[in-house]
DNA sequence: CTCTAAATGCAATAGAGTTGCATAACACGG
DNA sequence: CCGTGTTATGCAACTCTATTGCATTTAGAG
């Protein structure tokens, strides 16, 4: 399970011809495996278990895998960034749905048109950034998801907030 | 001219019926007369030179002028929140445009319908963050505003990026 | 196998933002 | 106008994410 996504992020790096590292191998396997975007320490934790590499070391991976444009970084309202592995199709357009509950980010496929937006007159676009904020399926009350699973951060720091979770 | 802002700010907090202090009235008055999203750090600054008010005591006054809405809280690329006045009628839906030039943040009045996102099912929207990056007026070469004016961030660090410029 | 450029680990540093606590001041009632 | 209690402020110390400098290790080409 864990070493497909080790192969797939080695042939990855590979076929771009650079260096074939651990760390670089690990982290990207990581984001690949993990489906949503994860934080410096999230990646930290993970690899802690059976790959040890130095804090430093995995910022300057991701800041690597950024350039390379294989990751892309995500600006959070905790100060904190988060990364996900690059999608080729959404490229200059993120959208992402952080949940207010549980803190995950997740990128969203569908963006609809959001180049509807209006610039003042000499503007120019360059990227955009969407952020939606909410509840995901997993916090949602009364979703049969709602049980947090083993990766998950619990608890629910809104828990004690039944208004904002809409009840 | 400043001692305008700084009556409106007064007017607005008394009408809250709260506590006027110089460091609300300042930094609130601040805020009217920038017209555009401000860091702690600018907010110090220009406060600096006429009413020295204490680093935490502009960032508590942020925070409560957040929680009172007077002001709205901006999450950046560069992990430092900017603040800007409270527009009522987008309350919820934010819209704002960074200059990938001079790094000043502004609000946009038109955001046509970003609510078009889709979400996966399970999922809920609470608030929706929009950022569009790109280059303001004065930053984008050829256009005759392309004068950085006084209190203005100079130099723009893309100056040796002709290629970012659009040229 | 050897060599060199590139990547890593460690320690120290930077910078935004927060917390604890003693002091100051706003506003209210007399 | 003056005392009084609640609230805000100033200062110092601290937290946390992220960055930088430098010596050491390592991937991969020859």
């Amino acid at each position: 399970m864990a070493i497909l996504f080790s192969n797939a992020a080695e042939d990855m790096i590979r076929h771009r011809s650079a260096r074939v590292t651990t760390a670089r191998v690990q982290v990207l396997a990581a984001l690949l495996k993990a489906g949503r975007a994860l934080t410096h320490h999230e990646i930290e934790s993970r690899l802690s278990r059976t790959h040890a590499i130095d804090r430093v070391t995995i910022y300057r991976v991701l800041e690597w895998l950024t350039r390379q444009r294989f990751a892309h970084k995500i600006p959070g309202d905790d100060r904190v960034w988060r990364f996900n592995v690059a999608d080729e199709e959404h490229a200059g357009q993120h959208a992402h749905f952080k949940c207010n509950c549980c803190d995950r980010v997740f990128c969203l496929k569908d963006t609809g048109n959001i180049h509807s937006v209006k610039l003042p007159s000499g503007y120019r676009a360059q990227q955009l950034e969407l952020t939606v904020k909410g509840l995901c399926a997993e916090c949602l009350p009364g979703n049969k998801l709602h049980k947090l699973s083993a990766n998950k951060k619990p608890p629910c720091k809104l828990a004690n907030y039944p208004q904002a979770l809409g009840k």
